[in-house]
DNA sequence: AGCAAAATTTGAATCGATCCAACGAAAGTG
DNA sequence: CACTTTCGTTGGATCGATTCAAATTTTGCT
């Protein structure tokens, strides 16, 4: 029944189905923004118009100059774009941010991209109101490119200790702390720590000084969390191996093969995120490892899939929910000022801990 | 070190810096689009006067408007935003699609709303080149929507029969089939279907002509496939329970309650999603049911959460990378034509399924 | 120097809408 | 009937860029 008008090209503009329609652009435009201030007679005749020559409604490309705002938040990794699918603490981030967006009729707009060159050209180019960065690998350079754009935007897991950007994350240290604290209560006095990346791109054991250069603030303040805690009860610091990771799978194991190679291998693990430590907790299974007589094992993030794991993680908790939240009415309500806001973490004790042997 | 020029608002416009560069807004807008066809004291001179102004590059509000291409394809829904994040099969689909994405350099918009308002609204003014729409709970309606907008579209598990829109499904007569005739050939006769909803908001025991009334094909469509076989063996289909679920726990567990109470409750239940079929492992194995030597149980999609339930699930793998491989190709090589593609489906057979007891 | 060819730069036109001041017509008022 | 309101409509200005034919400057060569 449709329009066989619509057969070939499309260029289809508001004028003119205006001409058509025998009136001005102006009450052709008002017809469809505010069709009660034109009169009905004219109105049906516009609509009819319309339908007619096949038009499909105001093109937003046009209003959206006119109007400045789109409407939509961006939200940035330097991931690809599955990640947005595939990492569990991404997933419910985003979900928290879609609940948000939901709430205030804002749309979502993913940006991101393989390679570097591609990556500046999408945030450039990103038809948003504002970025949502999240900084895991790669997060300077996308802080950077985000900046640029002058548009609103925070970085979410503030890995960027610059004050000028505006950030929100969770108290690292004091998170780090508390996962250490928990194991010394317990008992243990040999860990190994399972870190997060320091600067891009490098896995393995870390040295002091490579810590002390870390890109990563993040990662840094939580290795600071773990490692104050320790001293506190008096674990030589310098004896505790620092792996850093990829966050995947390889070079977790990779890393606890190192890591149980040793004769006095370690009773607790500390994990810097949740996916190292689901990863870690498999890898011992395997090696029949019991978890947690033979090690302990704590995360970091309170993923959902910490809580069915097997056995459950200990982990510490983020306020996810309300950092998506609080994310996306930063961009929303940005009235120009940095903020930057640390937000309290919690102890999830679980089964993935206990005293150790012995 | 920054601008502090960018104190208060920021109508800084490419027309600006080139007047304080003293070049034509033509050579300014070269400088940053094909900076190498302006000689270089010049294109030093512009950028000069841009960083000086704080100006954040050409805004893609007004290019847009000049190319006509976004570069991002819309990905709808009529369930709330993070149903994206949420849902095992929309994730892994989003999944296929952003790698799609990735590989063409194209973003994502996510479209969706609570409202049916605000739903159209943001259709309508969806800054996208084409749309995908996930036709689950209110499909037809989002179908109607996406097509008014007169961009290239294509619906995705297509539960629009209507041949003119652009639709790439699997073959769920032969799926379902498939699903039926496994546990037939393992000697179940009893049996029960929690189908996928026939329309919006309706929940419960269906009668048959409930079902030739379906909005929703696909629905109907699976639950012919299982009739179709079931009777081939001489079962009596009007004697088979369907009971229609929102795809979610609650009215699963609603119908399973029902399903159960019965004298001769069956042995093997159909379940159209993967989604309802793990919610019903969960709940027989609350009830301390045995899956599968009391009752056998098999989904539909294939979703990486059905290899690792308790049992692991048999079930009918779409082929969900390449749907959305085909979904995104058929968006950015759209030529106007509209095709409908029949993907075929696999049975995975795994633990929940077995020959009935006795 | 003189002239053609090549390299840059210019400025008007365009993309597709919305907004608004001004205007004409119809309705209301004394 | 003259005069103010009210209502609807008009058309120009604007949003912020890109594009391209034409104008201008440089360069190359004899």
């Amino acid at each position: 029944m449709a329009s066989l008008t619509a057969g070939n090209r499309r260029p289809v503009r508001l004028a003119d189905i205006a001409k058509a329609a025998g009136v001005s652009h102006g009450t052709a435009s008002n017809v469809f923004s505010r069709p009660e201030i034109v009169r009905e007679e004219v109105r049906e005749r516009v609509k009819a118009a319309a339908e007619a020559m096949g038009y499909g409604g105001p093109d937003p490309k046009g209003r959206l100059l006119r109007a400045g705002k789109v409407n939509a938040i961006g939200v940035a990794t330097a991931e690809p774009l599955s990640y947005f699918f595939d990492d569990p603490f991404a997933r419910v981030m985003m979900a928290s941010i879609s609940q948000a967006c939901d709430a205030t009729g804002a749309g979502i707009s993913l940006v991101s991209a393989a390679n570097n060159e591609q990556l500046a050209w999408n945030i450039q180019s990103a038809l948003v109101d504002g970025f949502i960065v999240f900084c895991i690998e790669g997060g300077s350079r996308l802080v950077e490119l985000a900046r640029e754009r002058k548009l609103p935007f925070v970085a979410l897991d503030l890995d960027s200790e610059d004050g000028a950007v505006a950030a929100i994350g969770v108290d690292n240290i004091a998170g780090a702390s508390l996962a250490a604290r928990h194991l010394t209560d317990l008992g243990h006095r040999r860990f190994a720590v399972l870190a997060l990346p320091f600067v891009d791109g490098r896995t393995g054991l870390v040295s002091p000084e490579q810590v002390r250069s870390a890109t990563y603030a993040g990662t840094r303040d939580r290795l600071t969390g773990y490692l104050q805690e320790l001293s506190r009860v008096g674990v030589d610091t310098s004896t505790v191996p620092v792996y850093e990771t990829a966050n995947d799978a390889t070079s977790t194991r990779a890393a606890l093969e190192t890591i149980f190679a040793a004769k006095e291998p370690p009773t607790a693990i500390l994990a810097m995120s949740d996916k190292i430590a689901l990863v870690t907790l498999e890898w011992l299974s395997a090696r029949k490892f019991s978890v947690p007589d033979d090690v302990s094992v704590i995360g970091f993030d309170g993923v959902p899939e910490s809580a069915v794991s097997e056995p459950p993680l200990t982990t510490i908790a983020q306020p996810i929910a309300e950092m998506g939240g609080l994310a996306v009415k930063a961009i929303l309500e940005s009235d120009g000022k940095v903020s930057r806001q640390l937000l309290p973490v919690k102890l999830v004790v679980r089964a993935s801990s206990a005293p150790p042997r012995g």
